[in-house]
DNA sequence: ATCAATACTTAGCACCATGGAG
DNA sequence: CTCCATGGTGCTAAGTATTGAT
């Protein structure tokens, strides 16, 4: 069998004859089944067409659920429910179809296999939810079918054309093909950070040059010794005007790529689990290329090699039809493991450890993994009092690994700290509680204790804060002599000891478990806060803050984005012409009824304030930014009519534009000369002034909002806590209960993956 | 019991489509 | 309507935890 997804459009005439013909067949599903089962060389036909069937159905269910969530809005509860339900039942009459649909489909070309299978369709993806059965099987066993078509391949290595060369110490060096690729590779990174780490450029070189001698070296007798010699620029310069090219496509062109990159990937998106299309994850075997690691990683810059079918092992079910491995390749190994949830796997030369394809954050499994996980972290609930009562007591035990532990689960519990395995020589040094050593705590007396570490990813912890008394001792002692830099903070304990105890308490229970606990405890409490008013706007940013204050207690950072300090200085700056526009509003209105003044002597207050220095950078920052727009707007009109083969605008356009400029410098200057503040005569009117200074202060507030979020945000990541940590419930309940859109919280993926929280949760949920 | 291998979750970044401001 | 910033998504590295072998 090859599950194939056929677009609907290929295949229109075919399933709309035999939805008309089934519509007639009105057999029982059980028997429908039963035959199913002993039938054989015709099921994957029976497959493909159910496959096409299903998704005609999905694609009406979608509509229906639109159409509903349009016209009825938040009310389409009930409405949804029988539309499912309708749905159901046409669902299972799809088997009847399908056993008519057998012969149809097998003398069509829709299939080219003749594989013996046997699948029974229960339901369609979309019908299937898994969350309102609580059967609790045993989950070692994942899936009793899984088929799949494989995997997409990076595409072979185009040479570069014989004119685009590497340069060694001035002279061109014919490469063979395989080096070439290598060459390309850091040629591609010339503009990044990367490869300017010495590291970086060290472990390229290795193995750029093991490749070149694999590969017989240079053909033009070129010897390549010296990072320093060689010269990427023209084969960096050619992918620059590749990329150019493809960007001056035409938006026809580029839709018609996409669509048909979309179709070729269409059947290695989709697999087939228990009978259920479900989406694969990533699909595409990792392309070949330069290690970029985090942080400072010793293998950085090496060469991350070419993935062959023969090193990739295909997980599917017993009877599963195997896809075709690429032409004048096999597979590594084909598997029938149906106790774990990979399709596919390879190993990667790096760190020699395994790369699985998996399925899609918003397939059932990966759901029940999700579910389980939260409702594992609700369950510590029931144990936190007497987790915590237990390591307060054995801060004080007389056993060094106790008060080991007791610390730990301290730390783990109250900063979020991960549990800290060990690592080995060749990767980056970061570490987490368990292998904290000495260097990274500082002990400021009488109980503050500072953090400094690099943490998962290379991201720095670092933190001041107050601890419990006790944890400070033993923190000191932990430090005492002979231990020193280097050593070991907790030398008696590892992630497993610790995770041994912790079970005691709570089957399952782990350090990570008190990541999520406290996350979502944390957003729980925090949206406990939040009072149901004002705009939908304004929740939201409750709801961020909410968000924010998990992410800071995980340590969920950004690198700040590379134009933020210039957006932040633009947003300022516009902040105080708002601010200078505002005053001169109101000197217009002393202008026009002096008497303003002694009404309401604080509104005017802010015209003193402003400086005369200031008010003239002002002056100056508005007239230059007006000068930069219109030449800017000048030659960009130019390039255009010259792409346009038009004339060109004359410079006396230019000189005409710069003119009005002029002209508003003289008048500021004359209003800072005299004092005398030149609006346009349809604003000289006191009431219609206030207006204007009231629509400035509004502006402003938002401006100055909008940037304090912006600064709060600059250097945390909100994302990570909402797709990991903070349980998707809390986020369904507070937008029912607040009667926010889910879509302003959840992304579309993300209401793909929650969709058993959107689903199951209702306003008055709690963690 | 211990260690290595395997499997699965969590993480930030690059890229690009999109939508709001001008 | 255009432009640019921003958010969303894909990618894959880097963790944690469990399983399996000795």
């Amino acid at each position: 069998m090859s599950i194939k997804l056929k677009d609907d459009s290929s295949s229109e005439d075919e399933e709309s004859t035999l939805v008309t013909v089934s519509k007639h067949k009105k057999s029982s599903k059980k028997i429908t089944k039963s035959v199913k089962r002993e039938s054989s060389d015709e099921d994957d036909d029976i497959l493909h067409a159910a496959r096409k069937k299903q998704k005609r159905l999905k694609k009406d269910l979608k509509d229906t659920k639109t159409r509903n969530s349009h016209e009825n809005g938040k009310s389409s509860h009930k409405t949804k429910k029988k539309t499912s339900k309708t749905i159901k039942k046409e669902s299972e009459n799809i088997d009847d179809e399908d056993k008519t649909l057998a012969d149809v489909a097998s003398q069509s070309q829709l299939s080219s296999s003749t594989k013996a299978s046997s699948v029974d369709i229960k339901e369609s993806s979309e019908d299937f939810k898994w969350w309102e059965n609580n059967d609790k099987e045993d989950d070692s066993i994942k899936w009793t079918t899984l088929r799949h078509n494989g995997v997409i391949f990076p595409p072979e290595y185009q040479p570069l054309p014989s004119h685009v060369k590497l340069y060694y110490d001035g002279k061109p060096v014919d490469l063979p093909p395989q080096a070439e690729e290598v060459a390309g590779f850091f040629a591609a990174m010339l503009e990044t950070d990367h490869v300017k780490l010495p590291i970086f450029q060290k472990n390229f070189m290795h193995d750029f040059l093991e490749v070149l001698k694999e590969n017989g070296g240079t053909r033009n007798n070129v010897e390549i010794k010296d990072f320093e010699k060689l010269d990427f620029t023209k084969i960096a310069e050619y992918f620059q005007v590749q990329k150019e090219q493809k960007k001056q496509l035409s938006p026809q062109e580029k839709k018609q790529l996409k669509l048909e990159k979309e179709e070729f990937e269409k059947p290695y998106k989709f697999c087939e689990i228990d009978g259920r299309i479900e989406q694969v994850g990533n699909f595409r075997i990792e392309p070949p290329g330069l290690f970029r690691g985090r942080g400072a990683h010793p293998k950085n810059g090496k060469l991350k090699r070419r993935v062959y079918p023969e090193d990739v092992v295909l997980n599917l079910d017993k009877n599963a039809p195997i896809p075709e491995p690429p032409k004048g390749h096999k597979w590594g190994e084909i598997r029938h493991d149906n106790t774990v949830q990979w399709l596919s796997m390879w190993r990667e030369n790096i760190t020699n450890s395994f790369k699985y394809v998996r399925f899609a954050a918003n397939s059932t499994l990966k759901g029940i993994s999700d579910f389980k996980k939260f409702e594992k972290a609700r369950m510590l609930k029931d144990h936190i009092d007497k987790v915590r009562a237990d390591y307060k007591a054995k801060l004080k035990s007389p056993k060094t690994l106790d008060r080991q532990m007791a610390v730990a689960t301290y730390l783990i519990d109250v900063f979020a700290l991960r549990a800290g395995g060990e690592k080995s020589e060749d990767e980056a040094d970061t570490v987490g509680c368990c292998s904290l050593r000495y260097e990274h705590v500082t002990l400021k007396p009488p109980n503050t204790v500072i953090f400094d570490f690099l943490g998962k990813d290379s991201i720095r912890y670092y933190q001041e804060v107050e601890v419990d008394a006790q944890v400070f001792k033993n923190l000191k002692i932990f430090k005492r002599p002979p231990s020193g830099p280097g050593h070991q903070l907790f030398d008696r304990l590892d992630p497993s000891i610790l995770n041994k105890h912790l079970q005691n308490y709570m089957p399952g229970l782990t350090a990570k478990v008190f990541r999520t606990y406290n996350a979502s405890k944390t957003m729980q409490d925090q949206l406990d806060l939040i009072p149901n008013e004002g705009t939908v706007a304004e929740k939201m940013l409750r709801y961020n803050a909410a968000n924010r204050t998990v992410a800071i207690l995980c340590n969920h950072q950004r690198t700040v984005t590379k134009g933020h300090a210039t957006s932040v200085q633009k947003a300022t700056e516009r902040i105080e012409e708002l601010e200078w526009q505002k005053v001169r509003y109101k000197r217009a209105i002393l202008q026009l009824d002096k008497s303003e003044r002694k009404k309401d002597p604080n509104y005017f207050k802010e015209i003193d304030d402003l400086s005369k220095e200031e008010e003239l950078t002002i002056h100056k920052r508005i007239i230059e930014r007006e000068r930069e727009k219109y030449k800017r707007k000048f030659e960009r009109e130019n390039e255009k009519r010259k792409f346009d083969k038009e004339e060109a605008l004359p410079d006396s356009q230019l000189m005409e534009w710069l003119a009005k400029v002029d002209d508003l410098e003289k008048q500021y200057q004359r209003e800072s000369d005299t004092g005398i503040i030149e609006v346009r005569e349809s604003l000289k009117n006191v009431e219609k002034l206030k207006q204007q200074v009231e629509r400035l202060e509004k502006r402003i507030t938002n401006a100055s909002l909008q940037l304090k979020d912006k600064e709060d945000n600059s250097t945390v990541a909100l994302g990570t806590s909402k797709i990991n940590y903070i349980d998707p419930r809390l986020s369904v309940a507070f937008c029912k209960k607040f009667d926010v859109p889910i879509e302003k919280v959840f992304t579309k993926t993300l209401r793909e993956k929650f969709r058993w929280a959107i689903e199951s949760a209702d306003e008055n949920w709690r963690f």
